[in-house]
DNA sequence: ATCGGTTCGGGCAACGTTTTCTACCTAATG
DNA sequence: CATTAGGTAGAAAACGTTGCCCGAACCGAT
């Protein structure tokens, strides 16, 4: 028995349907199981199959209407420390529920955003979930927009994860982190511990929403505990931890007192530890310091961080949950995460005024 | 003019060929742009396409021979330290080859493995890319041949990115690291600071190959220069900080001198670090420590951890490469990545003998 | 012996796209 | 004016699968 494989040519029902002596339908039925097929015919199709080492194509049974539906995972790029937790809440609930994850990056670039969007309504995805903040100009909210519509009509669904809400009409599922009330935390804890000269580091540009939130929430921090929150305790910088090494090397040289920091995120925060250890200051006996993330580094850091933590896994299992079956989930399709403290070693009361 | 939108459906060629008052093989050529078509209908067809904000079916076109083809890319899970690089190495060559990328996670279950890549054959992926190691047993050896074979005969291709080939007749692209040549190097380092009693930390089972191809270079660098290797200085332990940390705390409780340590990995060095810290050892002057892998964590951690450098990004990226172009590699279809040392703050001269 | 029911298998259409082949119209050329 | 070439558009087939409808065979019961 030679099986007639025509090299280079993936076999089909036809060709395993020849082989065993029936007819395509009858293949079909033999590998769907879900029609009787006699016992005999369906062991001579099994063979053919076997023989051929045939699988189904499944594109063919897509456009039939059959076969797994994919989910599409739109992020910035897969090294960030956040990405791990998310894509693994993403990857395993989309298996979870029986659909195929398709991954893809735009390097930070809108445009390529928007173009990858438009792939996956192609490849008809069931969802397209979005991770991660982003400058996000009043053409791309708008072409965003109208994205998020014709997904809608579609019966498709955009997912916003970790990013603020389109606007009101705009059909979306969004899971966000609760941003203002983790920093809101952050400094209220340190403020219990007798820290008044809290600098923040990484106050980037307010546009960027997740860093207007955590400032918010360190702001509100201050006035509800009656303090002012001082200018020059402020301190730009972006995301990384050079950044945060600069800037609390120039907040020391500057001479404003401090004896807290609350660092934007964890990498700053390394930095942050970095610049306060070339200084000499012990922490947290000098200076007190927490982050914000609660990456696998802030472990790791010494003395290890004090920081909030994100639930990164939780955010892409719930977003891919909300979205699939927002049928039943219809008043849930903005979701706020909770945060919490995670107290480790970097911060402690506040050194006695001296 | 009112869109005729039968919510629900997605609109087809058909009815946007409708709605421009031409056939649908014009839609398809005014979207394709490969055949002429006249200034005034493609106009029509354009406005038609944008009222109905119509995108093409991927499926049907792939079924027909158009279409972006898809690479799988199949991994025990998204949150280790080096997934992130490889992945980021294997989406970006699959993107700039023009293919879209599915990632899977199989959470070390070697069936749901095989499981996958029979899924993978469903949905015609052109490479298969299996990445890290594991233990293998015969069955599963056997059933990846046949895979391989199966793969092979329509077009497609297994991937092997960091793992050993599967045989000599099975067609797969193989890139694994120069494991080691990185051990050997590591160890020689050691040893020319003047090191002589080196213990090596996590010689897990000898089954695992890359614990085997570290733990062989680590012997033969004590072999080039004359040393014997001490059982004693040789521990057992998994991929993990606690394994590390306890193996250590063993070690130090042994009495058995030793002067450096050569951890398996770079989360093992971490626990080891983590010990010396604890036992109020100083690293390096009392205790140097080389890790393994070069994961971010590594220069973040304090000391600065010296290493081997392993090239996770330039590992995806040739294992793609030279798949979806092995027409022209054909001989390079098992490639030995390189690996080099990463000379932080953990390793020094060894101590003057006391 | 006829009938009704059950069990099993096949033919055909359909999914949405591209491609090949054919046909029309216009303008240029003899 | 007749012929042809070039430009433009459509009809139909094909891709591989599944689902619907129909028919054949067989069973037991009247």
């Amino acid at each position: 028995m030679v099986a007639r494989l025509s090299s280079g040519d993936r076999p089909t029902v036809k060709d395993v349907a020849a082989i065993a002596g029936v007819s395509a339908t009858t293949v079909s039925r033999v590998l769907a199981g879900n029609y009787p097929v006699a016992a005999t015919t369906r062991g001579r199709v099994m063979r053919a199959v076997q023989q051929l080492d045939y699988v189904a194509n499944a594109q063919a049974r897509a456009l039939v209407g059959g076969g797994p539906r994919t989910v599409a995972f739109i992020i910035r790029d897969l090294v960030g420390p956040l990405f791990a937790y998310i894509g693994q809440g993403v990857e395993q609930q989309t298996t979870a529920e029986g659909r195929l994850c398709l991954v893809c990056t735009h390097n930070g670039d809108p445009d390529r955003e928007l173009e990858l969007i438009e792939l996956m309504r192609e490849q008809q995805a069931e969802a397209v979930v979005l991770v991660g903040g982003g400058v996000r100009t009043a053409a791309h909210l708008e072409r965003m927009t109208q994205l998020a519509h014709a997904l809608d009509r579609t019966g498709s669904r955009l997912v916003l994860c970790g990013r603020p809400p389109i606007g009101a009409d705009v059909p979306a599922t969004v899971v966000e982190y609760d941003n203002e009330g983790g920093a809101f935390a952050a400094t209220s804890y340190l403020i219990s511990l007798g820290h008044r000269d809290i600098a923040i580091v990484g106050r980037g540009e307010p546009a960027h929403t997740t860093t207007k939130a955590r400032f918010d929430g360190y702001a509100r921090a201050h006035k509800a505990h009656g303090l002012e929150v001082a200018e020059q305790r402020v301190l730009p910088g972006t995301y990384d931890r050079e950044s945060g090494y600069q800037q609390t090397k120039a907040l020391l040289d500057s001479g404003v007192p401090f004896t807290a920091v609350f660092a934007i995120t964890d990498v700053v925060a390394s930095g942050v530890l970095f610049a306060l250890r070339e200084a000499g200051l012990r922490v947290p006996e000098d200076v007190s310091v927490i982050g914000y993330d609660d990456i696998p580094l802030a472990a790791d850091l010494v003395p290890g961080l004090s920081t909030v933590h994100l639930p990164h896994e939780e955010l892409g299992r719930t977003a891919i949950r909300l979205a699939l079956h927002r049928d039943q989930h219809a008043l849930d399709q903005h979701v706020v995460l909770g945060t919490h403290l995670v107290i480790r070693e970097s911060t402690g009361p506040a050194p006695h005024k001296q």
